[in-house]
DNA sequence: TGAAATTAGTTTCATATGAAACTAAGTCAA
DNA sequence: TTGACTTAGTTTCATATGAAACTAATTTCA
């Protein structure tokens, strides 16, 4: 944002944090989790990865811990850790795959579930409340313009490095 | 967002991933820093926090860390660690404020102001490339959206909790 | 076939993280 | 003053993280 160079483009350029995308970006999105884990975190006794986890299950299930990883976009090592530990408090259940003994299908258990559901209407008071300073319209946008830019950093990421 | 509620509003919602805003924002953020990253991380050698510290510190200098603090949204203790780092590795200064023995006054090194001005026009080329499906006006849109949810989110913080 | 390459998930291990305790310096109020 | 609070920054320590190595299962193809 802000390519406005002031300095009338006269060679070395400016960084203004106010304006560059991907700081402003971290850092409410950084806010957000923050403040949108308080709901969940004390009440429920779950983490950010759990939760991330039971939402994906939630809407997705059934799937493998390698799907999950494409789903939450979280990491191997990671995924795998909060399902062991989903698995041991009842939250999730393992069972593994006829077809291919090395996939593991993934639900959410009874337990899981309503804990799911109990979180759900608090997560969607949460984000209504969030965005109750936009108007339809300005949600719409976002929506899209938040889907555009999603694309295109998958672009940039899969063509360069 | 989304809060279309296709299922005629009966009782137990339903929450989409792919339109809950928080979910959204955090992965969308975690992409886009992680593909940013990628400039300078391998070419120049530094982490995302020190990234964070040298481009604060030069819009902002003189910053103590407790102002860094602030303006980076990183605790304390990440903070003081990378500053650190930073004045071991000679990209900043830290002399200590005569008014005031407990802080510490913080500036880019020569070095570090070198540093940023060869990262910086990679970054705003990366932010432009970032950018460049959208036009004008809806950069502007952006802008003044990310804006505003900042600013609700902070009040959230600050309220609740 | 069956040996090499690939894939799913786990474990190791070195490093990063951050809450809480701590040290040092300043402020405030009696 | 001086003793109780506050503030700046650092250190400790227990936990989280993730790259790389690993195990086990599956594929591939010679």
């Amino acid at each position: 944002m802000g390519r406005k160079c002031t300095d009338s483009d006269s060679g070395r350029a400016e960084l203004r944090l106010e304006e560059f995308l991907p700081y402003r970006l971290s850092i409410l999105a950084g806010r957000v989790s923050v403040s949108f884990a308080g709901i969940y975190k004390q009440r429920f006794g779950i983490s950010i990865p759990e939760w991330r986890v039971l939402a994906n299950l939630g809407q997705f299930a059934p799937l493998t811990a390698a799907e999950l990883v494409q789903y939450s976009s979280m990491d191997k090592v990671r995924i795998s850790r909060t399902i062991s530990k989903m698995v041991g408090s009842g939250l999730i259940t393992r069972q593994t795959n006829p077809d291919d003994n090395r996939a593991l299908i993934l639900r959410l258990s009874t337990r899981g579930q309503e804990l799911l559901a109990q979180i759900t209407p608090l997560a969607l008071a949460w984000e209504a409340e969030l965005l109750s300073d936009l108007d339809e319209q300005e949600i719409a946008l976002l929506d899209n313009l938040l889907n555009r830019l999603a694309s295109k950093v998958d672009r940039l990421s899969t063509t360069a490095d």
